[in-house]
DNA sequence: AATTGATTGTGTATCATTCTCATTAGAGAG
DNA sequence: CTCTCTAATGAGAATGATACACAATCAATT
């Protein structure tokens, strides 16, 4: 939940005996620029990487991903398109939240300092060490209530 | 959000032009009489109901779960397992959220009322009907803490 | 009881993610 | 700067969760 830059990334994985490589420097710097409310899969960001030039593998992708949202840089969210999603993980005043339709996957972001304190204070009571803390709404949108059954 | 039998479901299913069937009402059951703080997985239902001499096929657990998610009625979880898991998407005296630890992968359930408030909130202000409402926080347990290093 | 189309079961297909392993290359030591 | 150690990468194969296709069944409505 910290801001990162490529040296402050590069120690933390020294410290645990860890090693800051061009690909997991790229990757932030991907997550670091994406435009507000805009959410990364692995295979999108893979594309994304292929036509700025850089080839870097999907297995690659895939474990930076996984590693940057276990070291809590990154969050792992489940949109219900049947993958992963990830963006940065910001601290409080960026810190959001999702709402999603369930039929048409549409999704909103919102903000809601109350429940990152709840998160924070729920962790810490239990001697847990907090990566995410994240709200997550199924609902169905206007658009969809209209368009009838459809599940 | 609501407690449902056997006829209320086949009701509401009905009104859709749908059917309720043994399977169906057989799952239900299945939810409703798990103890507390227990998700499934679609093969542990599917395990689950084998046991019992229930013979319903993996492919309707799957069609099966995901309705009853989408009609409300289960809520689908992440828990940090590759696969999902379901249980009873209660009302509010029981409802609650989930604290995950993104190594070993234990999880507490925890309650928090203003959290249920603001996804009503949140939906409502949005013109969304709301489905479910889950604060899920990734975090690493005390265990896991001491165990250092591995991601 | 007859009709209709939703639902089921079986097998197969798909797709996201992980694994294997040979090769490459960070990081720290000297 | 060079050497050593071992973490990380890339390519492809493997895995596993979930969806799909379709013929057979059966729940709801008349
Ligand atoms: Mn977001
Ligand atoms: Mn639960
Ligand atoms: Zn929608
Ligand atoms: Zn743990």
């Amino acid at each position: 939940m910290a801001l990162y830059t490529a040296t402050s990334l590069k120690s933390e994985l020294n410290d645990r005996g860890w090693r800051l490589t061009p690909q997991r420097e790229t990757i932030l710097q991907v997550f670091q620029n994406l435009p507000k409310a805009k959410h990364l899969s692995a295979e999108e960001l893979y594309h994304l990487l292929q036509g700025e030039g850089e080839n870097i593998s999907l297995s690659t992708i895939y474990r930076t991903l996984k590693l940057m949202a276990r070291m809590g840089i990154l969050r792992e969210l489940e949109l219900a398109e049947g993958h992963k999603h990830y963006e940065l993980n910001q601290p409080y005043p960026h810190h959001h939240h999702h709402l999603i339709c369930v039929r048409c996957n549409k999704t909103i972001e919102f903000k809601n300092d109350s429940i990152l304190k709840t998160g924070t204070k729920t962790a810490q009571k239990e001697g847990y060490h907090l990566l995410d803390c994240q709200l997550t709404i199924h609902a169905v949108c206007p658009a969809c209530q209209r368009a009838l059954l459809p599940i």
